[in-house]
DNA sequence: TATGAATGAGCTTTCATTCAT
DNA sequence: CATGAATGAAAGCTCATTCAT
């Protein structure tokens, strides 16, 4: 008997799914060029043909991707909104960020992507969006300090700065996870922080 | 009549340092896998063939410039000995590489090359070489620390967890310097090392 | 749905045996250095790529061509053994030989890769293996013409001089026969081991 | 003071007379395709760019070499006139080739030359006029064999097939002493051409 | 829908040839 | 005349993509 419409519909997405999941591991840790699509279809444990049933080519696959970080940073921003102050939206997402690292949660990978992608000059067609969202995210944190010094939460001194010494942390640690594996030890909240809390 | 040896040898140098100064650039932004033996030729003014006369691969080429690091890398574990407190030797190493990044000096390319082979998992037979020389600068570093703490220069706390949390701070500004170019601003010396110092 | 299994496999023989076929007839015409890649494909009907599916490298092809010369060779010496008497070993492997070379057999072919592999000095990795079989068929042959001698079914002299004479005669004719295609005339066996027989 | 005249005409034709000598040798041992402009030049003791103020390409040095085996060939031919009796000139033609080959002579070098040609497919220019060439000896050693046989002083049989298997001998046997080197051990006169001699 | 055999564009590498000296 | 650094076309090989089943 044939499936279901929504049978079917079940096994797409989850075999969706299982090639995006693959896809952002090895991209994240391989980068674009090194990642083949026999790599990803292996991990996913299907065949490489499948693959062009859910994703267009490999960029498709990787935009789509790309478009899960984006989203992902846009959460980010609105997070940041919904703190009662600049100090505890600061303090919560970097807590998270630590955290999600150290455990090479998803958001961790998605992290690595961003890094990747800064240093891969690849044509990728939706890299420009994913700038603008990287540097939206910038900017959002850099109100967010701007805000936060008023209230004298934060020290004194160019905000810009310190949302890109902020963020080169957080990639920064991001990277060393990968390098270090089970050996990485998560540093303090309070270290990573040191230079803009009081 | 012939060209003299002088003169042979003259060219031959100089067109190994171009083809050496376009590898360190191009590896440094787009990695190994990226980069191709054209993209090299052509940064450097040459053609693809000349650079074989130079170097025997790709993977030669690439494994001189990590030659290099290593060396750039052991000579900064040297300096770290040459100075009168460990505070001093920290302080100095990192005013050092803030300014490297900022104008994206070579050193800072080393950086960014060494980020890449954390990521990459290519197999280049020097990379084993190259991971155990970072560890040991990590060490050394680590080390230092401690002695900074006994001599109450430096915070107490976990130094192996400094340090990692140092080195993620280092390339994730080479990393930003690389993303934001222009738009880049360094941070301060103190901003870098709060958590460190007392 | 896919393919069966079987299906997969014959289609996958098939193609590896049209790239044998392919590679022998054009290694046996040309060698190894002026057979590309592109011929072998050309002549087999498929694709560069498709035999990257099947071979490692050019060279493991033509090394799978040089392992069926080995066995080929050592069903040849075993051969040599199932006869009764020397004389009709070297009579019967002769007669075989002068008809495979007239209607340019597989096995003509294998002794023109026999042929070229004496003569190109590249290093392949086989060669040596394959040298060493070639040198075991004389030396068996030199034995047979021993006894033979002891028997009185053959001349006197050399055995070893006879028996580089009688592949002197034998690599000759599948050369010529390869020069002078239609044009070729095979000898009689009596007139290829005059030289031998009483 | 510059050199006269006649001094840089016996240097130029010195010069030529190593590079085609060392052609000769490594075209004979390792073909067309496998010698290099590099090989010959190291084995010459000059530069590549030298070569080319004598040849205009590796093509036409090798087609020099083709004409002097042709002249050799047909010098060949000549002498095979010169004698009483066709059996003489074929006896003293084979005499002095096993001679040849035995102590890999010039002549043995232009003898491999015509079997690497004739299993290279290569469009070399000259390779027509070469293989008129070996066919017109072979077409004149029929002659000589068919008026022997009028003499009584040869086997009946087809002069055609009998000039095929003189010349696959000859080849096989030259062939033979490049694989073998110093174990190689020549024929007899009678063991060559019993096929032939009453 | 799912497979993996097959394709071919693009990369690394070699080497005949050119040319400044 | 002589050198060898430099060029670029062509070969081997990889891998994203297609397609018959």
């Amino acid at each position: 008997m044939a499936r279901t419409k929504e049978q079917n519909e079940r096994m797409t997405m989850a075999t969706r799914k299982k090639i995006m999941e693959a896809g952002l591991v090895l991209f994240a840790q391989k980068g674009f060029a090194l990642t083949s699509i026999k790599d990803i279809a292996e991990a996913a444990g299907i065949s490489t043909g499948l693959i062009y049933r859910h994703f267009s080519s490999k960029e498709d696959l990787f935009n789509s991707l790309i478009a899960n970080t984006i989203e992902e940073l846009n959460k980010f921003i609105q997070i940041l909104d919904s703190y009662d102050s600049p100090k505890q939206a600061i303090v919560e997402m970097t807590a998270s960020l630590i955290g999600d690292i150290h455990f090479s949660n998803e958001l961790s990978r998605y992290f690595l992507i961003v890094i990747r992608s800064m240093l891969e000059e690849e044509v990728l067609s939706q890299i420009d969006e994913f700038r603008k969202s990287i540097l939206s995210l910038y900017d959002k944190t850099k109100d967010l300090i701007k805000e936060g010094q008023k209230r004298g939460e934060f020290k004194q001194g160019n905000p810009y700065k310190y949302t890109l010494l902020f963020f080169s942390i957080i990639q920064g640690m991001a990277n060393m996870k990968l390098f270090m594996g089970d050996k990485y030890v998560a540093p303090e909240l309070d270290d990573v922080l040191g230079f803009l809390l009081i």
